[in-house]
RNA sequence: GUGGUUGUAGCUCAGUGGUAGAGCGUCAGUUUGUGGUACUGAAUGUCGCGGGUUCAAUUCCCGUCAGCCACCCCA
């Protein structure tokens, strides 16, 4: 038993019973998306590490990017997140692309992590965008759509909440404070988890962790507290374009602490949060990011989108007691085998019941001599197969067929097409 | 990268310095053409791996690997 070769450490293995809920996860992300006039598209996995490099610090890079070298040296990155992806792609047509353009996925990403709770090596992210508009409409627009997939996932405005800012309103704020810009990113990270710091100690803790003024302390203490967005014009015309949302809106709030860590993001940005805490960080996020397509050397295509990720949601349905009890696919149809003589009577069934388009499995395991039933129904029990057919003796001497209902235990002997009707009918 | 914790039957877990247990599941039977329930019975383990201490280690110690959790980080 031990002598199996170990999973990668950090990667899931999708059981037909795991990989169910995942469908089930993927269903409701495309649901959504097409809901809104999202079309659904894919890119590879595998990218040259150029597509990363200038949007993060080369350390992060360096750290938690599985990166791998082609037969001719060149360096390529498994994916570790899928939005310069969707820029490249965007950047490499955006003369012939109808825009807006209004795109989602669903795929794999890595990061070199240490596994957590609701964090692995491997993981899968919904990616949506649109890009062309810079209109705080589009803005409002991908805000409602995290909100209607929370509302899908029926999870409520008092169980989760996404958090809404401006990246603009914190650079105003440095300029007027006189801020150097080198002390922003260290203070970004600072007020990145400063909810964690109890508020009598928080005006200690900003002076320890970066040199500023006291007055400059107290200024920020002022900013993180703001509930005002109206100096950001933007925020102003998002809200106001969202309030015609009017369930969605019910979930999205001004948070003058959302930063998000990627470079390229502008003006919007937002991070979807679970209210109890119980997951301690950002169930997903997203923003806009006016510069991405350009910065890859296209010409500028404006976009906002969002990416939200398989495993935090998981694990907060979890928590929630909201997963749903999903149950592997299985065939509508087992069509035993009464014995060996009468193999060939069953493939034959099984066959003609796939024609018609039934998803038919043909019992396959021991068949006993005594009671070749009873093993049979049983396997049919544990695989959720709702239908089943026996062929034996009586049925082949009478050419029928007779067919079960396995929820109600009602059978019938029929002839084999008015079984298929029968089953065609249901 | 740092720290905590766990690793025993297919699964969930109990247990002990002197040759290993429960529940569930599996298999067989009650039921020779009919499943989920019930009853009866049975099988199953290099006690994660390597080393050390000991007359003796699944148990104690060290290391290692893996899982989980937290920190760090999270573009």
């Amino acid at each position: 038993m031990n002598k199996i070769v170990l999973p990668v450490k950090g990667t899931r293995d999708f059981y037909p019973v795991d990989f169910a809920l995942r469908d089930w996860l993927y269903q409701k992300m495309k649901l959504v998306s097409e809901r809104y006039g999202y079309q659904e598209y894919d890119g590879p996995e595998i990218e040259y590490v150029d597509l990363y490099t200038n949007k993060t610090s080369e350390e992060i890079l360096r750290e938690q990017v599985f990166t791998l070298t082609d037969k001719d040296n060149r360096l390529i990155a498994l994916r570790p997140e899928l939005t310069p992806t969707v820029a490249r792609m965007v950047a490499q047509k955006s003369q012939q692309l109808t825009k807006p353009i209004r795109w989602f996925m669903f795929g794999r990403g890595w990061r070199y992590e240490q596994p957590q709770k609701g964090r692995g090596r491997e993981f899968f992210q919904w990616e949506i965008n649109i890009l062309g508009p810079e209109s705080p409409e589009a803005d409002a627009e991908i805000l409602s759509i995290a909100a209607e997939y929370f509302k899908e996932l029926h999870l409520t405005p008092d169980e989760v909440v996404i958090r809404v800012s401006d990246r603009s309103l914190f650079e105003n704020f440095c300029d007027q404070q006189n801020i150097e810009s080198t002390k922003r990113l260290p203070l970004i990270r600072f007020l990145d988890r400063i909810d964690k710091i109890p508020r009598d100690l928080l005006a200690d803790e900003i002076k320890k962790a970066i040199d500023l003024s006291t007055e400059q302390t107290n200024a920020i203490i002022g900013f993180v507290e703001n509930k005002d967005y109206s100096q950001s014009a933007w925020l102003t015309k998002v809200f106001s374009a969202l309030e015609n949302y009017s369930d969605n809106k019910k979930y999205v709030e001004f948070d003058p602490k959302i930063f998000r860590g990627f470079d390229y993001y502008t003006r919007t940005v937002f991070e979807a949060w679970d209210k109890t805490g119980g997951l301690k960080r950002a169930i997903f996020g997203g923003g806009r990011f006016d510069n991405l397509t350009e910065t890859l050397g296209g010409e500028r295509v404006p976009g906002v989108g969002m990416a939200p990720g398989d495993m935090p949601i998981l694990e907060l349905l979890k928590q929630f007691n909201k997963l749903p009890e999903v149950k592997a696919n299985a065939a509508r149809v087992l069509v035993t085998v009464f014995s060996k003589n009468l193999m060939q009577s069953s493939l034959r069934v099984s066959s003609q019941l796939r024609s018609n388009n039934i998803n038919t499995e043909l019992y396959l395991g021991e068949i006993k001599e005594k009671n070749p039933l009873e093993k049979q129904f049983k396997y049919a029990d544990q695989k959720n197969i709702p239908y089943i057919i026996v062929i034996g003796p009586e049925e082949v001497e009478k050419k029928l067929v007779t067919l079960k209902n396995m929820q109600t235990r009602e059978q019938k002997q029929f002839k084999l097409d008015e079984a298929i009707n029968e089953l065609q009918s249901k």
